[in-house]
DNA sequence: ATAATTGCAAATGCTTTGCTTGTGA
DNA sequence: TCACAAGCAAAGCATTTGCAATTAT
């Protein structure tokens, strides 16, 4: 009946209450990106006393454990998923808004390149690619 | 007397007032990435009776005309930079704030490929590495 | 002349927060 | 029990906008 990010709380000694079991389920049932608004819509389905600004508070506990991943892709509000367990990037589709992962080594590589030659040790990035669909 | 974003403009249709050439000037004379508060201080100290409204309204219409760019890096507001001639990518320095570009042929390449891939022609693209500086 | 632009202040949209009541460990 | 969390409404912050006065072409 529990959910990996129940499991997490549990581990990382966040106290769960029954809101934040219902948005941790909520998050681990989604496939998509949803934003706050969208949570709150998808939570209050289920119990509809659930404050919005409960939703803004427990996402970003949840993103403050390294739960949940916070993603802001170009003019949109934020957007929240599962911390993946393996890391990846984002295609976006600029007509319909869809949200395509992928990963790819070699960029990583090359992205740990670029910054050692700056000088710089990589500790975080962010790589969004906007495109159309290719009409077959 | 005039600078490069004023041609832009004048090439551009855009209506060249006061307060435009100004805030072209400071842009244009800019070698960071300042955001519109910054921007409004410095052309404040030109022109003390520019609002800020007009800041914001100037660097929408700049960016819509293709002559700055804007970026929204992790946890600030927006920033701007006069539009390069060949594009660059960033490296934000985690510890300072400081902004380096680079260029980096081979992850354009891959970025073009992995969209192809997935299907989709690549319009656009966000890459920000995000470091901090190795000491010698 | 007149359509576009400015400055100001008010409005917006997303997000956070203070405070009182409720509740999980 | 009692420190912490929830709900509500108010506040915050960056940005946009309505409107009357001003200005570029």
């Amino acid at each position: 009946m529990s959910n990996e990010i129940e499991n997490l709380c549990a581990k990382k000694g966040v106290r769960l209450t029954d809101q934040r079991k219902l948005i941790a389920k909520v998050m681990a049932e989604s496939e998509d990106h949803p934003d706050v608004d969208e949570l709150h819509k998808r939570v209050t389905k289920i119990d509809n006393k659930i404050s919005i600004a409960t939703v803004y508070r427990t996402v970003k506990l949840f993103e403050e454990a390294g739960i949940v991943s916070k993603h802001d892709f170009k003019g949109n509000k934020s957007r929240y998923e599962q911390a993946p367990e393996e890391h990846h990037d984002h295609l976006i589709d600029i007509n319909t808004g869809e949200i395509i992962e992928f990963v790819n080594e070699d960029i990583e590589k090359l992205q740990n390149e670029v910054a050692e030659k700056l000088g710089y040790k990589l500790v975080d990035h962010r790589l969004e690619l906007y495109g159309s669909k290719i009409k077959k």
